[in-house]
DNA sequence: TTATAAATGAAAATATTTTTCATTTAATAT
DNA sequence: ATATTAAATGAAAAATATTTTCATTTATAA
């Protein structure tokens, strides 16, 4: 379950965070992207439209919603990291080809979690599973 | 186990790579750091003595062992990726404090990535595993 | 409406990584 | 040993990415 552009923004004033119009429009952008969007592809999607919005404001916006849980960074793939909503725990998987990100859920690590933590004395407080591949297209495709 | 500045050398050297004084004193550094250590942190520690380093050669060289798998890259954490000797497939558990990176192994994932690739059709090329938290000493320190 | 603390964005600063290319050099052949 | 040569280096510039600063604007609450 993706979480919709409403509950994000809902998320953001309970928290005390202003609605603008260019967090609006930012959310929007990475609600409605299939796959992972970086800083620079929301810029390019944006500023040309109403409001206009500079890239500053993304980074920042971005860095809130990714604090406040509301979307996450993926890490592999690139290299870069880029950033995805989604809600509820969940790890991805990420074709090298064309960048889509896919959820999934149902692994579940407190096992190992709790065998490194007794034999390393780690407090660990997160983790990250990515998986890399080519999907069903890019295959096709021969990318 | 980790990979020996030898072991790395002979390896290099079986792909056709020559064994540079500035190669060998990358590899040195990158072994004998306990943790992770970013291109600049080599290029701080390096470019005073003889040879003399350019950070270009450091970007090269990581590439190289990199693609060779003789070291591999930290995502999680600080954000930005980092690199750290190590052999065998294994994965990470990083330090928010420190930034010590302590190697695990022992899970397997097979299952698991069958299960994706057939939910999916992604052909599956490779993971990403790592856990984040604090070391015993940070936790005592109070980072 | 008005007041005000928060948010924006242009510009500059900082940081990171890659490209280019003339020069140097490790490894091989002689 | 020495010469040869393709590979490697590094300075500089270019390209890319991210953060800071600060004057101005604006969403929200009084």
């Amino acid at each position: 379950m993706r979480l919709s552009q409403k509950k994000i923004m809902a998320v953001l004033r309970q928290y005390g965070y202003r609605l603008t119009p260019q967090r609006r429009a930012i959310i929007k952008t990475v609600v409605l992207s299939q796959d992972h969007v970086t800083p620079a592809a929301i810029y390019d999607k944006l500023h040309q439209g109403q409001p206009n919005i500079g890239l500053v404001t993304i980074y920042r916006t971005l860095e809130i919603l990714t604090r406040l849980g509301l979307i996450c960074q993926v890490h592999a793939g690139g290299g870069h990291s880029y950033t995805i909503s989604a809600s509820g725990h969940h790890h991805h998987l990420i074709c090298s080809g064309c960048g889509l990100v896919v959820d999934f859920a149902g692994q579940n690590l407190a096992g190992l979690e709790q065998r490194l933590s007794r034999e390393t004395g780690f407090k660990i407080e997160d983790h990250l599973l990515e998986f890399v591949g080519l999907c069903q297209d890019c295959q096709r495709d021969g990318v």
